[in-house]
DNA sequence: ACATAAAATAAGACCGTTCGGTATTTTTTT
DNA sequence: AAAAAAATACCGAACGGTCTTATTTTATGT
């Protein structure tokens, strides 16, 4: 029963996690990854077959990450316009302010760096950006169905504009580091998803 | 009078203005550069102190072509929301959509690749995004002024939503080259722009 | 208009460094 | 002792940048 593997392996993808959202996947380099892991190239290369190979690990982990801090306690949500707001508003107020990756949000970055580069990779992460908003439009179909919504309404159109706000927000702050910029945003948000209601 | 120089340098800048938007900053090598000019080391060399003057040569001209795309007969527009409207259509609908520069916008792929490697740079370009956003934000007075907008409203936090959005569509429309992104995008922001107005 | 010198422009070899990755050997866990 | 993990030395290729030499434009004198 292997152990000690296991452990460096989650060293390394933790390390690597930190390292490309920070510098970015093509900018970090297998010997920052050996410095911050003091493994050598070998001890490296036994968990791994490739540089892509570390990427794809440390994606799903990403995942995990960003998926436990922005749909806590959403099962007990029953409004389903509720959720939506608070779903932006963890993404804003809790993964993005509390730096969860330092360097940003791990996704928007890695997905403008790898669109000219890799075709697989990009596409991979443009999956999971889909699969968020489908979520958002499923629960706009919900609150449609419960009457919260005003008529007229496209919702894949509205659950789109709200990824690529959020996506936006991400892109300015880890720019300039000022909280502001995602306070305003959660503001503007929670006053455009009113605008939708009913009332 | 120099003019044969002259010429390449403009060589130069295009073929890097391309390569930059496309492949990102780092990931274009001198040699691509080279290559794309038909010109040696030597040739580019004396045109330009290093990789990073010529980058600060392709920012200045990418803002011209921005400007003039973006800004296009907007002088006699006296409405200052329709002035917001259209400029983000034009951003969406001809920027954006028209390609400019493949691979997107080249000023959110650049932030976002460079937010993590150069703060001199990615400063150069955030600037610029604050420029917009006052833009955004005198016009909103202005309107106001003018009694056109709904009571109780943040300038600078419009204003700021407005520039995140359209970023956050260019990454998606650049990693998707999905158009109905920009649709979509431009039907969400002009119905959010609507519920700023009075009427 | 034409030769010519001066200046601008480009060529090409070369620098040290770093890149991602491999193969073999040694050490550490089980 | 068997198996897993890590160390080490090494590969060819590409990186940004420099330097010296060669060529092409441009300005000038007649």
């Amino acid at each position: 029963m292997p152990e000690k593997g296991e452990r460096t392996r989650r060293k390394i993808i933790h390390a690597a996690l930190h390292l490309f959202s920070v510098k970015g996947y093509f900018h970090t380099s297998i010997s920052d990854l050996l410095q911050a892991t003091d493994l050598t190239k070998g001890g490296l290369y036994g968990h791994f077959q490739s540089k892509e190979d570390i990427w794809y690990a440390v994606y799903d982990e990403a995942v995990k990450i960003w998926r436990d801090m922005i749909f806590q306690g959403m099962r007990q949500i029953e409004d389903p316009i509720l959720r939506i707001e608070r779903t932006c508003d963890n993404v804003l107020r809790r993964y993005l302010a509390q730096d969860t990756f330092d360097g940003g949000c791990f996704f928007v970055n890695m997905l403008v760096e790898l669109s000219g580069q890799s075709a697989t990779m990009s596409r991979h992460i443009l999956r999971g950006f889909v699969g968020f908003a489908r979520l958002f439009q499923a629960w706009l179909v919900e609150a449609k169905q419960r009457d919260l919504l005003r008529e007229g309404l496209d919702f894949r159109e509205v659950a789109n504009f709200l990824v690529i706000t959020l996506n936006g927000a991400a892109t300015l702050y880890t720019a300039s580091r000022d909280k502001m910029v995602l306070q305003r945003t959660a503001g503007q948000i929670q006053f455009y998803i009113r605008q939708l209601t009913t009332n």
